[in-house]
DNA sequence: CCGTATAGGGTACTCGGCGTACCTTAATGG
DNA sequence: CCATTAAGGTACGCCGAGTACCCTATACGG
């Protein structure tokens, strides 16, 4: 009788499903048959898509977020810098936040979900952002030219993840913030010369 | 009839057999039967003295290595610091350091576990050995007193950490160890005057 | 020296969750 | 209109964490 979804559509079903629990309950929560049964289906479909748990909480996962991140331009390095960390901080202290470290611990031992990750989470689109924001204060001369420098761009999103792993807890205090753009982006960029 | 182990003798018996699974199979494989099998005991035993296989595997862990880690002292700061990253590279990439990232992601939703490794896995150690490199920087005349910072002294070890996790494999190739020091530490040390 | 509290040993169990097997039933498209 | 494909239903197998219960050796106080 009626109607028995397929292809695209019970794809959609089961991704948003997947979303909703892992938004409820996080990557550890998340179990198949939940996810089955709320996308009114059974794990044999969701077998036939994802090899495993983790590929389809992956999948999910860009339901849940696209963060798009512009690269703010307030005029000064500094507030730039740390307006992109207090908003790294939000995202990731907020319930994606929760969601995205239990993923990134279960794919910890596997490299083919780290890289599926890495596209998914956005880290390259950061990374651009960093670059533009320098980039334009070594147009307005607050920043030498050879400060515009990936690893350079990377260090401040690199701290502040290192700080959550160090402390397990999702949200890094504000001090934090600005001694990272204080004691070490600003001085950095300065050392560039 | 024989003995039957009691208390700290039973104790040693355990952890050592954890000890021995961690290295042979990583946290992930440990389990509770095989550590108990292998301590010839039983898991009752276990379970009296540490609440969760977490909990064991942590306890467990600090057999495998104290890590002492002394602060080099080449004469320059450059190499001093170079061999600092590459002396925390080969552990990390050599089988306990596999075992200790495994715990570090099982334990990255328990605060209380995150606390119980960065005890037992020298964090603090690490870091006041780069703050006595600096020192020793300054008063050879080589960096500004003011780059005795601990945030500048933690920055490179958070720098290679966060490449494992982006990376999702156990070793860093040594250009990125060059790359941290050169484009980053140095830099950095340099800026703050 | 004995008897009782304590802690280890043995074993079997529950429970949850992943992944699989197998068959039935609806949709699709040639 | 029929063959092929994919979804639904359901029941497993398997493993590993923790738990319950009961038996037995050891320590220790009297």
């Amino acid at each position: 009788m009626g109607t028995r979804r397929r292809g695209e559509e019970l794809e959609r079903a089961i991704l948003l499903a997947a979303a909703e629990e892992l938004r409820e309950s996080g990557y550890a929560g998340m179990t198949m048959d939940r996810v089955a049964a709320r996308a009114g289906t059974n794990k044999n479909a969701i077998y036939r898509r994802w090899p495993h748990r983790a590929a389809l909480g992956i999948a999910a996962y860009r339901h849940l977020s696209d963060a798009a991140m512009p690269a703010p331009d307030t005029g000064s390095l500094r507030t730039d810098a740390l307006e992109m960390l207090r908003q790294a901080n939000e995202t990731w202290s907020s319930p994606h936040g929760a969601i995205l470290r239990g993923l990134l611990a279960a794919a910890a031992d596997d490299p083919q979900l780290i890289a599926l990750m890495r596209e998914r989470s956005g880290v390259d689109t950061m990374d651009r952002a960093w670059l533009t924001m320098l980039e334009r204060a070594v147009t307005r001369g607050e920043a030498p030219a050879a400060a515009v420098h990936p690893r350079v761009a990377a260090t401040p999103m690199m701290l502040l993840r290192a700080e959550y792993a160090m402390r397990g807890i999702p949200s890094v205090p504000d001090e934090v913030l600005v001694e990272i753009v204080d004691e070490v982006f600003l001085p950095l960029v300065r050392g560039h010369s």
